[in-house]
DNA sequence: AAGTATTAAGACTATTATATCTTAATATAG
DNA sequence: CTATATTAAGATATAATAGTCTTAATACTT
């Protein structure tokens, strides 16, 4: 699972935008940043690549900010990872050999395929609501710390 | 699982390196670069960190070369792995919060931590011996492909 | 209309990962 | 002892990722 930096921040402050946004108001980036200690600008980049994949959507001036573009639980994990990854590759084997899956090459396939086939059915399938309603009823401090101890 | 081009290149080759070092003899690592489509001096370096963890050995010098310091079936993915990306975090979890196994703050957590274990002990059980066995019973054109088609 | 708060966009810089090049050390062969 | 084949080590170069800064566009408020 070999996600950047940008798509965990990604995600982050999805499920942060849906723990806060309930209603339809929107919340600025900079109250994400804050929150979660992701670089303003770097955040908004980002932000605007959901924007455009229609994950979000953005208001400029007074009182904007960003909101989900849908209901939390239309948004997967997945949604969110392939707008900023476009190239990310799930869960790669450690060999990464060509023709991986399709031709049955690679010592470590088959037990590969089957960890990778769970990995991908998981975050297809796990959405905004399930992530935010899940650390709801976990310390609502996750996100509280220190950018240098975050192990991203 | 986040392994760096060095883990990956260093598994194919320590692969290899068990399937054509059956006896005590040394194989010159211009012989796996060129078989696996691997830069020289990069490789070099690589099997460097692996000799110094003494998973290889090495000898300078015409007949030189490297060979696996130990008996196949006692190296296991794990002592690569963990050998050259020292510090690599197996199957990080794509939200990578603080303290992650130890608490319980992240909502992916129970799923993540499960899929996390089966993968350690994979990768801690599975030796080179197993690897290069599989790969003998595939097709034994595995790793001749051209550099730009591997997907690492 | 003017001023202000905010995202959008793009240029720039910094850091890390990957790869190459050069020289040194060492072992063998003749 | 000399020439040669090879790994060791470290300096340099390139590419990818991460992060910062500046300016523009837009929408609200007064
Ligand atoms: S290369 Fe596909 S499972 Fe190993
Ligand atoms: S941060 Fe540990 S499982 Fe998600």
């Amino acid at each position: 699972m070999h996600l950047s930096k940008s798509s965990i921040y990604g995600l982050r402050a999805s499920i942060l935008l849906t723990k806060m946004g309930g209603d339809k108001n929107y919340v600025t980036i900079r109250e994400l940043s804050d929150e979660l200690n992701i670089p303003f600008h770097f955040l908004t980049k980002i932000l605007q690549e959901l924007s455009k994949a229609e994950i979000l959507e953005s208001l400029r001036g007074p009182n904007g900010g960003v909101r989900l573009a849908k209901p939390p639980n239309r948004i997967t994990l997945k949604d969110i990872v392939t707008s900023i990854d476009v190239k990310y590759d799930i869960l790669n084997c450690p060999l990464g050999l060509p023709g991986c899956g399709e031709h049955s090459l690679c010592p470590l396939q088959q037990d590969w395929q089957n960890f990778k086939l769970k990995v991908e059915r998981m975050i297809s399938e796990v959405t905004l609501e399930d992530l935010s309603a899940r650390s709801k009823n976990n310390d609502n401090d996750m996100y509280h710390r220190t950018h240098n101890h975050l192990n991203a």
